[in-house]
RNA sequence: GGGUGCUUAGCUCAGUCGGUAGAGCAUCGCCCUUACAAGGCGGGGGUCGGCGGUUCGAGCCCGUCAGCACCCA
């Protein structure tokens, strides 16, 4: 074996191997256990929030496969519309030609080109990951069968009356002239102005305003000045005393010398402004809803693209919005119109994808109802059928959030909801089943053929395919139900449905969590309750920052690509990476600057293991996570020693006596069943964390077991005893050497995949186990058995015994190698027979003499001393110990206890202290005096070296 | 405005049932000891954000204030 792990060659060989042989497919045997991975972006790349949740999901996917589940694992893409067509459109303009260029037919073949040429990055990464999805089942959410479940699962709602089309105000985003969804909206608070408007009363009417002057107008303040155009009423509070004679009245809109109604509603904020407000339904959301109240005119004043439309007087018409703004606020400047303008901080919406300002938009749109309690014929709304029963399934614990705290969130958002716009005026997607007659007429069904037949139109009567396509989420919204090949009953479908858990961030919750579970449950409403549910759990991890905390990002020039920690990378090659194609070329200089500093050497390769060790070592629950590399290389260290542990049981093992004949007896010393005994503990805990999702505290047992017990104490036991030791004691720490290794790697293998099955294939045959592949070897448990408690005693013991001659050692500057003359003073029966016991290990690993007891009345020679309990242990100074160096060790002992002792004190003398349990006041009592018993025995020893 | 989370060593974070604080990295000293220098051994480093309360006892429970982050309106 090589000194050093070598991820590179291990990884590739041993990925091939698993997928190849079908290892990753669910074995067909034992209780079902399913994850459904979420589908990343088809033509999108691997990034750290993947890796981080793919290492989570294999780690569990890994685990009940080893536990004997029938595990699946399944994997799949999505078109993801937006995104995707946003990204072949860009290309098309780097070609010089454009979408509307190409027409639907060629656009949507570049889309597949697209995907075929990009399509298999993400799944590459996935593989690299060391994944273990069944990659036999892969689907794409635009495959032909998964098509056809989205088309089904539309129809039903459509006939069960869940589904309407609507005029309603939308989200539109005038870049990509679409609507997109609330959740696609992002509030941004921006600095902008407050314009103070002028609105002649109409017939030249006056009155008394607050500050007791006559006037003729109101004044009117606004964000936006060009929606005027709009305006079809102002409004003002029932009770505002300001404005109560003017209730009624009109005003002349300025501009458009058209006259609108002044009106009351108390949804009027009399602080706000002027406490006049215009009223543009067809641009505002809450405009729309008073203009509903009040049974106002709708008055569309902008085109697709958000310029000024005909509905506008001429001199404006075909303005963009943003002049149209400038070229109003100009024109009611010079008619006197304009009595002020503040700075003022709004909120403003931006499309999350474009960043353009969307503008509430009136258009025909599809809908899911999802807050109706009843339908008009006397079937369940969309609330009843949908809604609640998703809130009921966490209500009642069919369900259940971990951490559960996103209950709250889920509820929250749950139970405001508004029914879902679920088309989009997009090319790439799944195109909505319905068609339209001359007459304008709607037919829903499952292809044209089908409406055809069903509603008796003959091949004269013309039928028009809607153009829209499905929101996307309206199409992974079933991913759990159509990959397992719903509509059909399938048996993968009644085995692995319900999934077991969903692994995701928060920030879908809504996107995605919450409309998996509603649609999944409306559509398995025939099912009994438990099994209508698409999961058990859900499992909300934290998002992956840099190590600045700053989310990572493009645009930031933060982002790292895990594939660069799994093989490295320059830093010339990071620094181009991170500059190139950048939306704002002139940031690059300083991207180009924090990244030297912070990668002034590149990133050196750490594996995947590492990598993947990392993010489980990091994910706490309820918390997002810094990025810190400086772990990574810790856990790269970690795979190294772990390495390096093998590679030492392989060269005392191999090819010898490993204790696999029943008939050769084993004799086993108390470190063969103290690291046993360990092993059981560690064994129970992994058990504990796996069943808590805290990968966290799983990757730091096993850490400190493999480091700090087995390697650091178990491996330097072993030494002496394969050394010296008998025959059977020789085949006892072979034995135990190779079947606590062999079982650390089983325990590692969820999170460390491939080293440990690389190791494994070398450690196995010795500890007596044969396999293909560590995969679907048991995950060890604990056997309470095998706990031995006098054998832990005893090595704590032995530890604390060698740690104070490696203190005294340490702070007399005395080199590693010597072996020091030992004395021991005050030895009780127990320490007397601990030293017979463990003599080899002491001397071995203390590097001492075999140690001299000195009688109750011999006098110690001038030594420097340490404690292990009552126990004192002396090494003589003659020739060896600097005076003053040992008074200095002393001092900061003695320091330390009474410090330590003061604290004790205090507590035993606050009077209230005999309220505190008998066991709590014993074991205070117990240290106290042990405290006490040290301090003498260092102080003593500090006068005797002093008197020298 | 409503909600959630966070604040512990220089940095990144654990801390279970309330019993008197831990890890990794960094740092300092000694050591290339035959598994591992990506290492070994030892050390230093803390007013657990502030204040108040409950308690014999608070990093942990309660209240309050401050700061940071995110979500919703």
């Amino acid at each position: 074996m090589e000194k050093t792990y070598d991820p590179r060659a291990v990884e590739a060989r041993w990925r091939e191997q698993w997928e190849r042989r079908g290892w990753f497919a669910p074995s067909g045997r034992g209780e079902p256990y399913c994850i459904m991975l979420p589908p990343p972006n088809v033509t999108g790349t691997l990034h750290m929030g993947h890796a981080f949740q793919h290492t989570l999901m294999d780690a569990l996917v890994r685990y009940h496969r080893m536990r004997g589940r029938d595990t699946l694992w399944q994997p799949g893409t999505d078109h993801a519309g937006i995104a995707t067509q946003m990204v072949v459109e860009r290309n098309l303009k780097l070609e010089g030609t454009s979408r509307i260029e190409l027409g639907r037919e060629k656009f949507i073949e570049k889309v597949w080109e697209w995907k075929r040429y990009s399509g298999g990055t993400i799944e590459q990464g996935i593989r690299r990951m060391g994944s273990s999805v069944d990659w036999s089942r892969a689907k794409f959410t635009m495959d032909e069968e998964y098509s056809k479940a989205v088309i089904e699962h539309f129809v039903r709602l459509y006939e069960d009356g869940l589904i309407y089309r609507g005029q309603r105000l939308v989200n539109w985003d005038p870049v990509l002239q679409t609507a997109i969804s609330d959740l696609e909206v992002v509030q941004q608070e921006e600095h902008g102005q407050l314009w103070h408007i002028r609105y002649p009363l109409a017939g030249g009417a006056t009155y008394v305003a607050a500050d007791g002057a006559r006037k003729s107008y109101i004044v009117v303040a606004t964000t936006r000045p060009e929606t005027l155009l709009g305006d079809v009423a102002v409004a003002v509070h029932p009770d505002d005393e300001r404005y109560r004679e003017l209730i009624g009245k009109r005003v002349l809109l300025p501009l458009c010398d058209r006259e609108i109604p002044i009106i009351a509603d108390d949804s009027v904020d009399r602080e706000f402004g002027t406490g006049c407000v215009k009223i543009t339904p067809a641009h505002d959301f809450n405009d729309y809803v008073v203009g509903q109240r009040h049974q106002l005119p709708l008055l569309n004043i902008f085109t697709p693209r958000a310029a000024i439309n005909d509905a506008a007087p001429a001199a404006y018409r075909g303005l963009d919005r943003f002049e149209a703004r400038r070229r109003i606020v100009a024109d009611l400047k010079a008619a006197g119109l304009i009595e002020r303008i503040e700075d003022h901080k709004l909120k403003v919406p931006r499309g999350d994808r474009t960043g353009a300002v969307l503008e509430p938009y009136l258009t025909d749109q599809w809908f899911v109802d999802l807050t109706r309690k009843e339908l008009p014929d006397g079937r369940p709304g969309g609330w009843t059928a949908i809604t609640k029963p998703a809130l009921d399934a966490f209500a009642d614990g069919r369900i259940r959030f971990v951490p559960e705290n996103w209950i709250n969130t889920y509820n929250q958002w749950l139970g405001n909801i508004q029914d879902w716009c679920i088309s989009r005026q997009l090319w790439w997607g799944h195109r909505i089943p319905a068609w339209y007659d001359e007459t304008g007429k709607v037919y829903v069904g499952r292809s044209e053929a089908e409406v055809r037949a069903r509603y008796r139109l003959g091949a004269e009567h013309a039928l028009r395919q809607d153009e829209d396509v499905f929101d996307t989420w309206f199409s992974s919204d079933i991913w759990p139900l159509a990959t397992l090949g719903w509509p059909q009953e399938t048996p993968e479908l009644r085995k692995f449905y319900p999934t077991s858990v969903l692994v995701t961030g928060f920030d879908i919750i809504f996107f995605w969590v919450a409309r998996m579970v509603m649609m999944g449950m409306y559509l398995r409403r025939d099912q009994p309750p438990h099994e209508q549910v698409p999961f058990r759990e859900v499992y909300i991890h934290g998002l992956i920052r840099d190590s600045e905390g700053q989310k990572m990002s493009k645009s930031k020039g933060n982002v790292l690509d895990p594939l660069d920690l799994i093989d490295g990378i320059s830093l010339e090659a990071l620094v181009r990476k991170r500059t190139t194609g950048l939306m704002k070329p002139e940031t690059a200089p300083q991207i180009e600057k924090a990244t030297r500093r912070e990668y002034p050497n590149g990133i050196q390769a750490v594996g995947a293991d590492a990598l993947r060790f990392t993010f489980a070592a990091l994910a706490s629950p309820g918390r997002d996570i810094r990025f810190d590399f400086s772990r990574a290389e810790g856990y790269r260290n970690f795979c190294n020693k772990l390495w390096n542990a093998a590679r030492y049981v392989a060269m005392n093992c191999a090819g010898c006596d490993t204790g696999l004949d029943p008939a050769a007896p084993c004799a086993f010393s108390e470190a063969d069943r103290w690291i046993v005994s360990r092993l059981q503990r560690v064994e129970a805990e992994a058990a504990e964390h796996f069943a808590a999702y805290r990968f966290d505290l799983l990757a730091k047992t096993l850490y400190e077991f493999v480091w700090n017990e087995y390697c650091d104490w178990y491996l330097e036991l072993s030494k002496p005893a394969l050394q010296t030791g008998s025959a059977e004691q020789q085949r006892g720490t072979r034995r135990t050497l190779v079947r606590v290794l062999e079982a650390v790697l089983r325990l590692l293998h969820p999170l460390m995949p491939f080293i440990t099955e690389e190791l494994w294939q070398k450690v196995a045959p010795l500890a007596g186990k044969s396999g293909e592949t560590i995969m679907l070897q048991p995950y060890p448990s604990a056997r309470q058995e095998r706990i031995d408690a006098d054998a832990e005693a005893g090595v704590e013991w032995l530890k604390r015994f060698i740690l104070g001659v490696r203190q005294i050692r340490s702070g007399m500057d005395l080199p590693p190698g010597k072996v020091l003359p030992l004395l021991l003073q005050n030895a009780s029966a127990a320490d007397r027979a601990n030293v017979a016991r463990l003599l080899d290990s002491i001397r071995f690993l203390a590097r001492v003499d075999t140690p001299q007891f000195l009688a109750e009345d011999e006098v110690a020679p001038p030594s420097a001393t340490a404690l292990c309990g009552s126990l004192k242990l002396l090494v003589p100074m003659a020739g060896l110990i600097d005076k003053d160096a040992e008074l200095a060790r002393l001092g900061r002992q003695i320091a330390k206890a009474e410090q330590e002792l003061a604290g004790v004190e205090a507590r035993l003398a606050n009077p209230n202290f005999v309220k505190a349990p008998e066991t709590v006041r014993q074991q205070t009592r117990a240290l106290g005096d042990k405290l006490r018993q040290d301090l003498a025995a260092l102080r003593a020893q500090r006068e005797r070296i002093a008197a020298l």
